[in-house]
DNA sequence: GTCTATATCCAGATAGAC
DNA sequence: GTCTATCTGGATATAGAC
């Protein structure tokens, strides 16, 4: 039974997705030099010559999730942005966010980890690396324009913006590893102890 | 010239740290697995050939690092604990000290990256994995006591002390990982930034 | 103790049948 | 598009000379 080009493109995607979504849990789990290509392939259900039927190599494959990583953050984080709601509150939703996505391991903490490890590493390959040095900082640019409006707004601590900033994004970051090795005996903190390290009382 | 026993063993130790120093540092940057111990010999100096003559294997190696990491790390944070100084001047020391490793890229912060990434990463050998399970804890079990102590004495914030001593530390993994992924660029925040987190004003 | 040379293995990538 | 079988390279670990 023949198919029609939608259904072949449908099924193109949803490969693709199979190998995208299991290469991300893998990647961020062990790195991607002790990530064997066959159990990528093993996990998507399908063979491992079939994965270099869509992609042409490893590096290639997490290159592509490198960029679909900082889609996901870097649009949450301009979204978030753009809500209109006060400084204050967003950086509150934003801990509440980031809290779920890490708590669930939803494809979002997922990223966050695989980002952390990856951009701590040499030895990526050199695509990946433009990606992250280009989009790395825009988290950081938002959350620290987030900041400085709270200050004007006079609901957020003094201090340099992108110090806070940084100190924001390097906290979740360590939840994320932290998270990583303990999945067993993990439990976040009160998202309250974060938020008072940025809100006034 | 023969040289006799104590020179015999004392060139066997050079050897040995030598190894050890060199594979810190690729580890550190690069991974367990994308780490060529090929790459450990030349830039310790040695044929590889001779390092296998010291360590059986990479995992070898790299469970030996685990362990200093350890012993140096928790070392420290008893030492800390065992001062004769209050508790806010702990914590004050502790952000200062480990700042300082950091920022000059001493052996310490080497340490806590190579912990921080080995923690979070699967595949490790599983006797780096134990001593991970059994030490990882001590820290933040001495930094939840420093808490306590410190809120008895009025000087440190109210809160779960076991939740402060997970924030204190996950606040550092992720400034060890910011650092590694921005050599270049990287300025540590304002200690008093860290600090305001955790002691009364 | 130290080196060079090499055996062995394993993983990434390819070829070709269906 | 999908599979199985295989080529090829490279990395770990060993052997053996000095």
């Amino acid at each position: 039974m023949p198919r029609n080009p939608e259904q072949n493109e449908q099924m193109k995607e949803e490969r693709r997705a199979a190998i995208l979504d299991n290469a991300l849990r893998l990647f961020a789990a062990k790195g991607l030099a002790a990530t064997r290509i066959a159990e990528i392939a093993k996990a998507a259900g399908m063979s491992q010559g079939l994965l270099y039927h869509y992609y042409r190599s490893k590096e290639e494959v997490f290159t592509a999730l490198i960029g679909n990583a900082f889609t996901i953050m870097n649009g949450a984080a301009a979204a978030l942005e753009a809500l209109p709601i006060s400084a204050a509150e967003k950086i509150r939703r934003a801990v509440n966010e980031l809290f779920t996505g890490l708590e669930r391991s939803e494809h979002t903490g997922t990223y966050h980890l695989l980002i952390a490890a990856a951009s701590a590493s040499e030895g990526i390959p050199a695509e990946a690396r433009a990606i992250i040095t280009r989009e790395s900082r825009v988290p950081y640019e938002i959350m620290a324009r987030i900041v400085k409006e709270g200050q004007v707004q006079g609901t957020v601590r003094s201090g340099d913006p992108e110090q806070l900033a940084l100190l924001f994004w390097t906290t979740i970051k360590g939840l994320a590893i932290h998270r990583a090795a303990n999945r067993r005996t993990f439990r976040l903190p009160d998202p309250d102890i974060i938020l008072r390290m940025f809100l006034k009382e």
